[in-house]
DNA sequence: CTTATCCCCTGCCGGC
DNA sequence: TGCCGGCAGGGGATAA
């Protein structure tokens, strides 16, 4: 279930995987990854040279040389992975294959079938409807202390939630808020327009840090999903429910929070 | 306009 | 063991 840091790593593992690479064919296997049909059929893609991958926020970019771009996100449980071509049937979950001129398959899996893919004509990656509003990149256009600030004295939604919503900045999901809270010790309930200009500036620097710090932590070992078989939790709170606080030792404590799952220390965080 | 709730899907886990 | 509710790191649509 990535967030901007998975969705990082995928991104330099696409890259070594595409970029100089021919696609040779295009297997659409589950027509639900177009449910919103981007401006171009994804078969268009095929017989192209990847030219370059990028990332936005949780975006995916395959620049193609026939000025092309394949959009995707992988929402909740979607990933690439690249295998050998093999003969038969796919693995379980397989909804889009992509044939490489080097004899291998990047496929992408996708268990609940949220992921979308779009193909939409090169720099015109902002017309698709669901990145018309989406705000700079968390990582790469980090959010100034004075942006964060105005955003943040404009509403009383709980700071949680403003940091996930991708218009104000792109890349953060529940977990990336719920640890960078963790260490900038806010509380995630507190209203965003009650946070102090020590506070905020504290989010602000946190937020890049944190990022990075993730990306480093999960690029060390196979990228497998919380809740997968053979994840290994390397977060600090999350999913930490009643485990000592590593600060206080004080019990970790979980509530929900505009319907998501929160974790936090009560006596940490304020 | 903002904010809260529901929905899309499927698998897994814990409790009974 | 079997069933069932709850939950899951996404975002959009809809309702208030």
């Amino acid at each position: 279930m990535p967030e901007l840091p998975e969705v990082e790593i995928h991104a330099r593992n696409l890259r070594a995987w595409l970029v100089g690479r021919r696609i040779e064919r295009v297997e659409v296997l589950d027509p639900k990854l177009l449910d919103d049909p981007g401006p171009l059929p994804l078969e268009t893609a095929a017989g192209q040279r990847v030219e370059a991958v990028r990332r936005d926020a949780k975006y995916l970019f395959l620049d193609l040389e026939g000025g092309v771009t394949l959009v995707a996100h992988l929402r909740m449980t979607g990933r690439f992975v690249r295998d050998a071509y093999v003969a038969g049937p796919y693995p379980k979950f397989s909804r889009l294959a992509l044939y490489l001129d080097s004899g291998e398959v990047v496929r992408f899996e996708d268990r609940r079938r949220f992921g979308r893919a779009w193909l939409v004509p090169a720099g015109e990656e902002r017309s698709l409807p669901e990145l018309r509003e989406l705000g700079p990149d968390a990582l790469l256009q980090p959010i100034s202390v004075e942006r964060l600030t105005e955003a943040a004295g404009k509403t009383r939604r709980p700071i949680k939630v403003l940091l996930m919503d991708q218009t104000l900045l792109g890349g953060l999901g529940n977990i990336c808020v719920i640890e960078v809270l963790y260490r900038a010790r806010i509380a995630p309930e507190r209203p965003a327009n009650s946070l102090t200009p020590e506070e905020l500036r504290r989010l602000a620097e946190g937020i890049p840090l944190f990022l990075e710090w993730a990306i480093e932590a999960q690029s060390r070992r196979e990228l497998i999903y919380l809740g997968e078989k053979g994840a290994e939790n390397v977060f600090t709170i999350y999913r930490r429910e009643g485990t000592p606080c590593p600060t206080c030792g004080g019990a970790i404590v979980y509530t929900t929070l505009g319907g998501r799952g929160t974790y936090a220390c009560p006596s940490c965080q304020s």
